[in-house]
RNA sequence: GGCCCGGUAGUUUAGUUGGUUAGAAUGCCGCCCUGUCACGGCGGAGGUCAUGGGUUCAAGUCCCAUUCGGGUCGCCA
């Protein structure tokens, strides 16, 4: 094994251009393929820069150096004295950054040899996911993954800068907590000096960023790690990272500027991206009666439009009854696509029951007569109704439509999901636009069916709308909060709020939401403590990160832009974490077990 | 917790109604090769068919259970 001693890198690979010809330069990294052709060797060698192309020519070196050359295998560390020498016209590789140079080497050390890797270094390998996490380190040395971790990095910069130059602080809250089990399951840390007691890993900085204004620090942001636990999803893992912003003396306006100027910034500093603004607003009524989501895609139609008034009082039963016990019928038009094979009608029908539906139905406007109109519900009306309902969603002949009636919150689920669906099957969603919005006036609370009871839709600390506090006791389904969503392209990345700064508001929420002043005071009475002297008028934000980098590296998975993610199962496959503990540890922490271990359980099996 | 998809050389995979020694590509190893860039030529090694059980004369293939990975519903204030 070989030192770097005397050998200074003084280039990277990827950079090195025509200008550099000449040049004598010591290069530093991995060899990424190797082609022998005997007397002559060609290694693409790779930094985290890009990739360039030594010569080793037998004829033109010391015969150790060319024989050492001869032992390089795939992803062996090297350290390459050698000239920049122009490629003859022939020899010019365009598909290299690289391609109309190559380094002729004529000082090689081997720095480190390499077992061979378990799938090539490459980008578009197509390899399992879970070897891929096994050998996590390899995988991230491929150039794609390289920029998204470079991408994180710029963004995470810029923020810093821009918070700072717009006077924030970056405050740092703790990662030991009080557990307070509204909301999200907390991972929980046992305390060795408080036997039998807990502290929670932090779901998201909430209440320390309140108190930060409570004390005086006016804006505040930190690039948050916080931690659910609750089930994965592609865009979903157990510990995440937010960016999380609060600040003094502000409207809802203010934070939402704030905050678009830093979008806007990052899409065109770092992906030479416009974006406009101000963005456009939605209310969630409107977001939800027209694309049945509080997270529309707007780059597509396709909106759900209400034909309840023209199918009602019909002998049709299923209309009927839906209409009947407040329920509505809202359909979307597949634009042209009338001709929709009947097998596919029915897979949709088995496919919206995932979204709580009972059914779809659907009308084919396959022709202008009746006749050619084809509907499951068609011997319940007449041709007018058809005509009408065509003329009233601006159904063309040759468009589908696609029918669901239901209570309203169910309509929008499964009718706002099938327009995705479509959206997506019939190729009509743009991948390369970019359409933000904020959604405003979410409700303030929501029923669980679950527990009997409301539940904040968003934290219990949102204030709600100053003209709607009357109702808080009386009528909380018709409150609206002082809450506003960042939408991008179907997909929620940032969320805030006002919040509620007043004492006696925010215990009548707790009431509101159930919370008996004894658990109120219990779980959060070092906040309505702090809320007695002099809480000034606050409100905040917080963007998902991940998610965020990865919309921007146009990536399927918030894995791919997080260095070491967790599996599905929230497990990391290459460090085996989780994993069983020394009983010893467990006796420490007062802890005993009943689960079996999975050794145990194997062992009974057998 | 529910539903769906998947696990066959290092990797990506083929494998028919259950039937001979599980086949290919790539990677790997050896030899040859001075202009390749997915280099080429010749030769070679490499398989717990995820695990356990069952059906059968016979299981990669059929059945059951388990496990791991992925997607999703619930869940995610």
């Amino acid at each position: 094994m070989e030192t770097l001693t005397g050998m200074k890198r003084t280039h990277h690979c990827g950079e090195l251009r025509t200008a550099d010809v000449g040049a004598e330069v010591v290069l530093a990294g991995w060899v990424s393929r190797r082609r022998d052709h005997g007397g002559l060797i060609f290694v693409d060698m790779r930094d985290r820069s890009g990739l360039v192309q030594i010569v080793f020519d037998e004829s033109a070196m010391a015969e150790g150096t060319f024989h050492k050359a001869e032992s390089l295998r795939s992803e062996f560390v090297i350290g390459v004295r050698g000239k920049v020498r122009a490629r003859s016209e022939e020899t010019v590789n365009p598909k290299m950054d690289t391609g109309e140079i190559e380094v002729v080497c004529n000082e090689l050390r081997i720095l480190n040899t390499s077992k061979t890797p378990p799938f090539y270094i490459q980008d578009g390998v197509k390899v399992d996911e879970m070897t891929r996490l096994k050998y996590r380190y390899l995988d991230l040395r491929r150039p794609e993954l390289q920029k998204c971790i470079q991408l994180r990095h710029k963004v995470t910069m810029l923020m810093r800068k821009y918070f700072d130059e717009h006077g924030f602080l970056e405050i740092e809250t703790p990662m030991l907590c009080k557990s307070t089990p509204e909301g999200a399951r907390d991972f929980l840390v046992p305390s060795r000096l408080n036997p039998g007691e807990f502290y929670a890993l932090p779901q998201s900085p909430q209440i320390f960023k309140q108190l930060l204004q409570v004390a005086g620090m006016e804006k505040y942001f930190q690039i948050a790690r916080c931690f659910r636990d609750e089930d994965l999803r592609a865009d979903r893992q157990p510990e995440f990272t937010q960016l999380d912003v609060e600040m003094s003396f502000v409207d809802e306006k203010d934070i939402q500027t704030l905050l678009e100027g830093l979008i806007k910034e990052l899409f065109e500093k770092l992906l030479g991206r416009e974006v406009q603004i101000p963005m456009r607003r939605m209310t969630w009524d409107e977001a939800m009666r027209r694309f049945g989501s509080d997270k529309p895609d707007l780059r597509f139609g396709m909106e759900l439009q209400d034909i309840s008034e023209y199918v009602k009082g019909s002998d049709f039963k299923v209309f009927n009854s839906v209409l009947e016990h407040g329920g509505q019928v809202k359909v979307i038009n597949v634009e042209g696509y009338a001709d929709i094979p009947r097998r596919e009608l029915d897979g949709l029908v088995e496919w919206v029951k995932n979204y709580g539906a009972k059914g779809l139905a659907w009308i084919q406007y396959a022709g202008d007569d009746f006749d050619s109109i084809k509907s499951p519900f068609k011997k319940f009306y007449d041709a007018e109704t058809f005509q009408k309902i065509k003329e009233a969603t601006g159904a063309k002949t040759g468009d589908l439509l696609l029918v669901i009636a239901d209570k309203p919150l169910v309509v929008a689920q499964a009718l706002g999901q099938l327009r995705l669906e479509m959206g997506r099957r019939r190729g009509l969603i743009d991948p390369d636009k970019l359409e933000f919005l904020w959604i405003v006036d979410f409700p303030m609370f929501e029923y669980s069916e679950e527990e009997k009871r409301w539940k904040a839709m968003h934290h219990p600390f949102t204030a709600p709308r100053d003209e709607d506090i009357p109702y808080l006791m009386s009528d909380p389904g018709r409150v609206k909060a002082k809450a506003y969503d960042m939408v991008l392209n179907g997909v929620e990345i940032g969320g805030g709020s006002l919040r509620i700064y007043n004492r006696e508001l925010q215990l009548k929420v707790f009431e509101a939401l159930g919370l008996s002043d004894e658990v109120a005071k219990e779980r959060f009475g070092f906040m309505m403590r702090a809320f007695e002297y002099g809480t000034p008028p606050h409100g905040g934000i917080a963007f998902g990160l991940d998610r965020l980098i990865m919309l921007m590296a146009k990536r399927p998975s918030i894995r791919d832009v997080i260095a070491f993610p967790k599996t599905q199962s929230a497990s990391d496959v290459m460090s085996e974490a989780p994993s069983p503990v020394d009983p010893k540890q467990l006796r420490d922490l007062y802890i005993r077990t009943t689960v079996k271990s999975k050794e145990e359980k194997e062992q009974e099996n057998k």
